[in-house]
RNA sequence: GGCCGGUUCGUCUAGGGGUUAGGACGCAAGGUUUUCAUCCUUGAAACAGGGGUUCGAUUCCCCUACCAGCUACCA
């Protein structure tokens, strides 16, 4: 069995899609673990979608994603160049073979000629005009500078066949397919040939894309037959979806891996996550390394149906992944939400509590504002059913804990919480009432990153006495 | 419109001629916990519809519906 070598080839038209990501996701996988090669080419044939930088942002996915190319424009290969606007004169020469067999002609129809082949639905299908145009008259236009492109010349009869990996063997009408256009007048290739071309150049042994291509891949392999090349294996891959409706789009702003990366997610988890859409290990695992996604990853888990991307639960997946987090990387990447805090909370103890109960890190300035916006607070929270609190027992307990306190001349969680537990007991206000009327004193939240003792040892001595006479004034 | 593909809890999915149709997220309830979160337990929640084939169909076949894709000098 010949080399497995995949290749992820995006156009850079702009930021990383999801569902791209996807596709370089298991293309990469099923390479890898198939001790294969994974190539990077770009797509550049369409002149007037290019993006500035948008290599630049393809690169940097990939490494953020850990998805490392063997090939490709920046790191080389024996199969370059790796870029096709840099393989211009590559096609030209091997449309120039398919015009010779027969397989391809000059067409110099106009816009407008084509128009008036529209059908009653709608439909145009080109009528091979220019099939029969005899060599001189061919030269004689081309001479003149009348613009052409060059088509594929597909039979008229008969049927075209395929096998797909994902979806399995599918035939197809000859009568359904079009002379697709191969060169265009600018003299790039479509994607129609130039992915046939590149591919077998390339060497490429399994072709990963998205399934808007199953409709296109009879064209394809006629082309390979036409060339007399082998034909890879194809895995065409179902979407990923928006909703029931639509695909991810770019349009949202919040389909890109930029984005999540820009939200907090981790790429592990956005990558991990990603892996399960549309892909099965066969058992319940759903948290995988990349290492683990290379030894799992088999065509056969992949699925045919589209799937919805669901942010709640990447946010779960994502929470497993923090969690995992060595403290003081988690606090690294905690630190740019810390700006307003200020210089006497210890942002380390912060994050210490922090970590367990974020999903992602941007919800840290949700989770912190307690810090900053205090004094405003609604007083009602004080009336606690489950903990049995009320504004009356805090106005009344309040005085004692806060003369406690300032007794206090250790002020470390375990001394703070023994505290609070004698004046529980010795005052007859339940546990949980006390804790409860201390940490809303203090923190004028009903959710905090911690409990009483700990957001007291959070906000010190000073400013906890401070804001719990403040709340007593309150009552 | 034509062609191609798809359809299992709200979502991601497992399964497959006879199952209590399994898991995960989310949701709900209870428990542990120093609030919240974590963690644990429990619960509600699905085979698109109709015809066949069969002793038996969610599973196989056909039709319909719905969804998506293609039908470009975009990829």
């Amino acid at each position: 069995m010949n080399e497995v070598r995949t290749r992820f080839a995006p156009s850079p038209t702009g930021f990383m899609h999801i569902g791209n990501l996807r596709t370089a996701l298991y293309a990469y996988l099923f390479a890898k673990k198939n001790q294969g090669r994974f190539i990077l080419r770009i797509e550049d044939t369409d002149q007037e979608r290019l993006v500035d930088n948008a290599v630049n942002v393809i690169y940097n996915t990939l490494k953020l994603a850990g998805l490392s190319h063997d090939e490709g424009p920046d790191v080389g290969g024996d199969h370059g160049p790796y870029i096709q606007s840099e393989r211009k004169a590559i096609y030209g020469e091997y449309a120039g073979k398919l015009i010779d067999s027969k397989h391809a002609y000059h067409c110099f129809c106009t816009k407008e000629r084509l128009e008036t082949l529209v059908d009653s639905s709608g439909n145009r299908k080109y009528d091979k005009h220019c099939l029969h145009l005899d060599r001189k008259e061919i030269d004689a236009k081309i001479a003149a500078g009348v613009p052409y492109v060059i088509r594929q010349n597909v039979p008229e009869e008969g049927t075209t066949g395929f096998s797909d990996l994902v979806f399995g063997d599918i035939t197809i009408d000859n009568r359904e397919l079009h002379d697709n256009v191969l060169i265009k007048s600018d003299g790039f290739p479509t994607y129609n040939f130039a992915n046939v071309v590149d591919d077998h150049l390339m060497e490429i042994s399994h072709v990963f894309r998205g399934m808007e291509y199953l409709s296109s891949t009879p064209n394809y392999n006629l082309l390979y037959e036409s060339f007399g090349w082998e034909i890879p294996q194809y895995v065409h891959l179902p979407h990923i979806m928006k909703d029931k409706q639509h695909k991810l789009s770019k349009r949202h702003g919040d389909a890109n891996f930029e984005d999540f990366m820009e939200k907090g997610f981790l790429p592990a988890a956005i990558l991990n996550y990603v892996a399960l859409l549309g892909w099965n290990p066969k058992n319940d695992v759903e948290k995988f390394t990349l290492q683990e996604l290379i030894d799992s990853f088999e065509i056969s888990g992949i699925s045919k149906s589209s799937a919805i991307f669901d942010e709640l639960k990447l946010r779960w997946l994502n929470s497993q992944y923090v969690k995992e987090l060595p403290a003081q990387e988690f606090h690294l990447s905690a630190l740019k939400y810390y700006s307003g805090i200020p210089a006497e909370i210890d942002t380390v103890l912060l994050s210490r509590l922090l970590q367990s109960r974020v999903s992602i890190v941007s919800d840290i300035p949700d989770m912190t504002g307690f810090i900053n916006d205090f004094e405003n607070y609604d007083t009602s929270l004080f009336d606690h059913r489950d903990s049995k609190s009320t504004k009356e027992t805090a106005k009344s307990i309040l005085p004692v804990i806060i003369a406690e306190l300032e007794k206090a001349d250790v002020w470390d969680n375990d001394v703070l919480f023994n505290i609070f537990i004698r004046i529980s007991e010795q005052s007859g206000v339940k546990k949980k009432a006390l804790l409860w009327i201390i940490r809303v004193a203090i923190t004028g939240h009903l959710s905090t990153p911690g409990g009483a003792s700990e957001m007291c040892v959070l906000m010190g001595k000073d400013l906890s006495v401070k804001r719990l006479k403040y709340s007593l004034s309150r009552l």
